[in-house]
DNA sequence: AAACGGATGGGCT
DNA sequence: GCCCATCCGTTTG
């Protein structure tokens, strides 16, 4: 089933752990894409790290707007990064997807990515948006319906995709400087589809 | 395996 | 004019 706005409209930090294994969906004329989502980052009001925290701009508007919606951003002249927005209007709090395992539409990421191996396709915010092929138009749009959504953990049942138990784990962010000490990045332990996955020291 | 730097452009002081 | 929630190819050890 699709997440309802109820879902969004939660603390930050239990919507950031929920997304963990949850299925982000975008359907497009080239075709449909779907993947497992596998780590995320929580951006927080009075979180220096976050957009939001300088008070509402033209730019950040989406953040402060009703939650369930998606607030995406162009970053390093070249990339955009994918958010999904929490709480009651005005909090300015979202949850960035930072990877997913990719599902439904490999051969399509593929051609997007211009990159065949699949642990790479969307290991990073970046990569994701590409492989996903969502379009900064996206912006602000509600998440509860095409072409943009995100699928419950229960929804598939065959054996690629059921859902089963995992770890999560709880680690600084990647790429701020303000805010590092603040554990805000969940993702699903030993994923190999995990950004910066590199053999998880215990 | 890790560190480095170039690409590239919008946003905000 | 500087900063930036990134990525990738190259260099270095």
């Amino acid at each position: 089933m699709i997440l309802k706005k109820e879902f969004y409209n939660r603390d930050t930090i239990q919507v950031a752990k929920d997304l963990l294994g949850t299925f982000l969906v975008h359907k497009s004329k080239e075709g449909i894409c779907v993947g497992k989502i596998v780590e995320t980052e929580a951006y927080l009001a009075s979180d220096p790290a976050s957009h939001s925290f300088g008070g509402m701009t033209k730019r950040n508007a989406p953040m402060f707007g009703p939650p369930g919606r998606a607030y995406i951003y162009f970053i390093y002249g070249m990339y955009h990064c994918f958010n999904v927005v929490t709480r009651e209007k005005g909090s300015g709090e979202a949850v960035l997807i930072r990877s997913l395992e990719p599902v439904e539409g490999i051969p399509l990421m593929i051609k997007r990515r211009s990159n065949e191996k699949i642990t790479s396709l969307c290991s990073g915010p970046g990569k994701l948006v590409i492989a996903m092929g969502i379009p900064s138009s996206c912006n602000g749009i509600i998440l509860t319906k095409p072409p943009l959504y995100i699928l419950s953990r229960d929804h598939y049942h065959n054996h690629h995709t059921v859902h089963v138990p995992f770890e999560t784990r709880q680690t600084p962010r990647i790429g701020i400087t303000k805010g590092s000490d603040m554990h805000l990045r969940f993702s699903i332990r030993n994923n190999e589809f995990v950004s910066q996955n590199k053999k998880e020291e215990k």
